[in-house]
DNA sequence: TATGCTCATGGGCATTTATTCGGCCATTGC
DNA sequence: GCAATGGCCGAATAAATGCCCATGAGCATA
């Protein structure tokens, strides 16, 4: 315990003086009586441990005008586009970092706020870059259970990751995300411990949702939540993209059956009441970024360039 | 106009292609249409241009920000800022360890480095810190007197206490701290045996002392070296703190007579030769600490979080 | 048109940083 | 008690970065 806090001790000096005070790593190790070697792998420790943030503090201006368009265009009520990194394949970079600081920026409220999230690995990665902090004002509620098909902790639900930085009142939905029936499903809502809970969501003020995509590599999928075939059914019914396990099409329209009389979750918070910001980006979410706006499933977006200019094209 | 907005914008996209998407300014390079040096001068004018805000999501960090504040505002040589230990009471934990990592800095130098050495609480707690170490090359000479008022060593001295772990020189100081008479002082001084050690005490390159303050429980009166009836004349004369015997006032000015005419101590290093380290906290050593450093009296300090924020606020 | 100025550019090189490798030491499990 | 394992360290080396300089474009002025 104090080895390893030490070690995150030294590790945040050195990333202080490598990344604020501008010193080397030559230096660094002679203020901390350690070899250069071992400078860099705290400074590289401190990095990799999130120990350093980093924003850039200049609206690029590509960025903002292809916000204010897609603001304008889909009424949006809040929309922010980060930069592209071309030839990058991660569906994340950019948007979780402005996903984090949205969500930073709503914590750091002294009001009370009630929050609800969403899941997936943008969001996870978001939560994951928060800092530590204390908001015993706020209240975090989760959209979707957090439990696995094999039975154990769904892996991106991401309240518990939230509960590890920062000090806020979480309501977690301790359900399956998709029941085997329809009927089971109306059972585990009625249950007495669930029902305030759908309750709170429906009363979010704020909303952070990823955005599900149905391609072959589908999230649903691959975590097990639904099976191939079923995954075959929705492609054929024409969905294109899914919010916290309700599959939607290409117009925003709620696929009928299949999965969605049986999804867990609660329902997306209502519109007029809520700002639902989903945070996506990429070719393959496109088409579900697309539904989600035409049907209005949710009133904000971050996502990056390249999506924001296909959106809008 | 739009020439530099637009090349501050491809510095922020630089920057963020850098610092966030985590790119080497070759794919940058590549990826902007740009030779990679101008990359390079497009991510450091993202720096110089404050447009990259880096922050350091740790304790610790707030410590190098105060430390780094107090050398700034009282032009310090140096300085070392400890988390404080919400609760603990003792005013040694932090900063003693901190003094001992530092004097084991000097210590651990190829170069032969002259040492000066106080007295108090404090240092004597660093100084059992210290490892099990060989430097014949080093010398430690005290600037005060290894004699307590009843004769005995005094207690607090630290020559021979570091003598158990440091293979070291060592000048002790065969004096009481505080003569009875100004001239037993000076005769005191003019001994063959101490001369030459008085002459090193001025010579010193590095000085680690504590600060004690002038409370009813003033260190200097618990040990027995004043009495109660100068400790009052001294309160009444404005003495704040005092290094090594000499008290001084919230200017740092030394207090006329009363005891500091027959201080046997030496007088502190020069500032301009020797880099003057105080190590002290805590809010009955506050105004001692200030003063010290509004009178130049030392040019370096250890202190804690809370002090450092007093000291600064 | 010539001149002088500023400033961005890219080449070359020194410095700094990242990575890889082999060895050492402590812990773990047999 | 002893070997396997994993983590950490330093050395060597590869990669990336920072800096200086000569160059030339763009532009204002003589």
């Amino acid at each position: 315990m104090t080895k390893r806090s030490s070690r995150l001790d030294d590790a945040a000096r050195a990333g202080w003086l490598y990344y604020v005070a501008g010193n080397t790593q030559d230096q660094i190790a002679v203020k901390l009586g350690v070899s250069r070697q071992s400078a860099q792998r705290l400074v590289s420790l401190a990095r990799s441990e999130g120990l350093v943030r980093v924003q850039i503090d200049h609206p690029i201006a590509n960025c903002l005008e292809l916000a204010d368009a897609l603001r304008d265009r889909f009424k949006l009520k809040f929309v922010d586009v980060v930069p592209t990194d071309p030839g990058s394949e991660s569906t994340i970079t950019g948007v979780a970092e402005s996903a984090s600081a949205e969500m930073e920026r709503w914590l750091r409220r002294e009001q009370p706020v009630l929050i609800a999230v969403g899941t997936g690995r943008t969001l996870k990665a978001a939560v994951e870059l928060l800092p530590r902090m204390d908001c015993r004002q706020h209240r975090v509620v989760s959209l979707t259970g957090n439990i696995a098909p094999d039975g154990s902790a769904a892996y991106y639900n991401v309240v518990f990751t939230m509960s590890d930085s920062v000090n806020v009142r979480s309501f977690p939905m301790p359900l399956p995300v998709i029941a085997t029936t329809s009927s089971e499903r109306e059972m585990l809502h009625a249950q007495a411990m669930i029902r305030p809970t759908l309750a709170l969501a429906d009363k979010a003020e704020v909303t952070f949702v990823g955005i599900g995509d149905f391609s072959n590599d589908a999230p649903l999928y691959v975590d097990g939540f639904i099976t191939a075939a079923e995954l075959k059914a929705l492609q054929k019914a024409g969905a294109v993209g899914e919010i916290v396990g309700w599959s939607f099409d290409s117009e925003g329209k709620m696929i009928r059956d299949i999965t969605n009389d049986r999804v867990a979750s609660a329902p997306i918070p209502p519109r007029e009441t809520s700002l639902v910001i989903a945070a996506a980006k990429g070719p393959r979410k496109l088409p579900g970024i697309r539904g989600a706006i035409h049907g209005g499933l949710i009133n904000a977006l971050i996502t990056d360039e390249d999506t924001a200019a296909k959106l809008l094209g």
